[in-house]
DNA sequence: AATGAATGAGAATTCATTCAT
DNA sequence: GATGAATGAATTCTCATTCAT
């Protein structure tokens, strides 16, 4: 592909990206220096600064990336189906993923430059507010069957059901150990649907 | 008694802590400098060095302090009481704290430090382990006073909720209304006791 | 005769010079990169070193073609005429192609390269020793029809309103009002003109 | 003296911007590295800015340290005496000071990067308004005592007087034979004196 | 014990220049 | 001739850590 045309260009970045993804990854954003990352891809440091202005527009690239990414798998996943068969297999998508995230350190490396960081914050908004909107249309169309009970608030629970989801993201940090917490995923799971509290417990 | 006893040193290390707990969390562990706790704290930077070796062993004895505390909430809050208010309260709790922790984004950062450090990940896995103890037990004692259905298994429900607590933390750094968190906590926590399938669903 | 005769490599030269000092002078030396140059002509960078070996002569050409500009205006200016109308036409003829050279900062810019490197040193001394015989020549014509005191040395004289002429211009980078510029360089002619003593102090 | 005195601070100041003067001077702005300067002191780097915030605060603390000099000088010089010999001894002792000012590309620099940097320009300003206003009140004196003609307009010729002498200062560089350019000096200030023109020529 | 001046090992970034196409 | 991607050396600035006082 001669290098002139536009699409070099656009492809360049991505080669780009997802080599920096990989050492962000196991670095860290401030572990990573821009010379790694240019020498993981055997180019030259300046080079990377063709593409991209600085590190953190870099980073950002990856955020947005990432963000896509995920939200292609919750469209494909929450469209049709039970809840919790789609739960499961989303949660394993993600799992299957991590690798690419590394150590999945990376998503708390992209919080925590978020809490201080508008535009990284309005990604992950921007990311959550589609996350939220897809499982709430997805539980409103099981409470119009008559799945879900009506005095559930869809909303709220997309926005918490999204919450859980990082959180066991985060677990995975401290657990290795992915059949525990698959297990416990589906024990959560399970709670949700069918509530702890014995039948007399409840009234 | 002379009067450089093993005490003085222990309480100057407190103190450091203390003050650098302020500064991480509203800088973030790399926009912090050694600089700026001793500053804080009205000494010189040399000082530090008397009492901790190196940044990172003051970041860690951060962290332990910090599960500390994490620890004794959990301890008191959940001995007795119903699990749908004690969770409100653990979690309003942990909000009142928030401050504490800056924007939040401070625990992201230490469980990013902590997916690429083994003495880290040993602090938060020691805690989580901690927490989910106390959670079991005290799930156990409702399961056997009848309020938690038979088959619902403790421990892994324990780890759950842990994890979801987390997710609830992350959410905190993209949606800094806290009232909304607190009703969608409260929704999920209602889910979690409840269920939310409908009956002829459940079948 | 083939197109691409010398006349085409010569004339392109002059486009670059025409197009770069344009830059130089809006952003300084140091400020302009030869991508700057190149994007105001719509070229490649490549195509700059094509013409020109590298910065440094790109700039030292652009020297001697500003020389040149200034010589002309020079002998333009005084070839004939009384040397107060002139004094006043040639200041006159500078501050309107002032913007050419941007905020005049170039000059210094020059200069102070100048200082560091022959090759520009001798551009410039050149232009100078040249100046300094145009204005000898046309104050020794003055003197010869008996309108300057016969013991003025036109040589040293015409060296010293050289260097007056510079003072000036330096004066316009920091005090933009040219109005009162034009007024101050009017009274300093005056002076050397008519001398500031009276009579009686003259003695 | 022990280092902890606020009076080592100005002095270690007062080294480096002696130290990074001669650099300055002899390199340029864009041709004088921090490194240049540290090593130049036997010092480190990393020094330099326990002193300067940055290169560009170091050489705007030069050129306030230069104009204070430059006003010493005029103040001294210019409170008694009669205008021609006072203005030449203010020539030789700017002459003798030039060393120190390297080969005197130092000026150019300065008002090079004046031309581009408000806070440089105000400094400089600064000084110029200053030697004006001594200039303007030694020659209102001497208007007093019936030296000057009563027409001349003091201010106006107290700037010019100020530009005359930048034009020297630049003339410095490209005429390094002193004598020539003291001689020059003296036929100007001889023809402010006295004028040129012939007596019937005046008319 | 405490200080804070000094160090020095980087880090991000820039840009003149080269060269394969 | 022309391009523009790539280079890599150079530069500013930072900061954890040390150490003489």
């Amino acid at each position: 592909m001669p290098k002139v045309v536009p699409q070099y260009r656009e492809e360049a970045r991505e080669r780009i990206v997802e080599a920096a993804l990989k050492v962000f990854s196991s670095k860290g954003y401030h572990g990573t220096t821009m010379e790694n990352i240019a020498s993981k891809m055997g180019i030259s440091k300046g080079a990377l600064y063709l593409y991209f202005r600085s590190k953190e527009e870099l980073f950002k690239e990856i955020c947005k990336m990432g963000q896509e990414r995920f939200k292609s798998t919750l469209y494909e996943t929450f469209t049709r189906g039970d809840i919790f068969t789609n739960a499961r297999i989303f949660f394993e998508k993600m799992l299957e993923e991590e690798p690419n995230y590394g150590d999945s350190g990376f998503l708390f490396e992209t919080l925590a430059l978020a809490s201080r960081d508008q535009a990284i914050k309005d990604i992950l908004s921007e990311t959550y507010k589609n996350a939220t909107k897809v499982l709430k249309e997805f539980l409103d169309e099981l409470k119009r069957k008559g799945v879900i009970k009506q005095q559930v608030n869809t909303k709220l629970l997309a926005r918490g059901l999204v919450a859980v989801y990082d959180g066991f993201v985060a677990a995975l940090v401290l657990r290795p150990q992915r059949s525990n917490l698959l297990k416990t995923w589906d024990e959560m799971m399970k709670a949700i649907m069918l509530g702890i509290l014995t039948r007399k417990s409840k009234l």
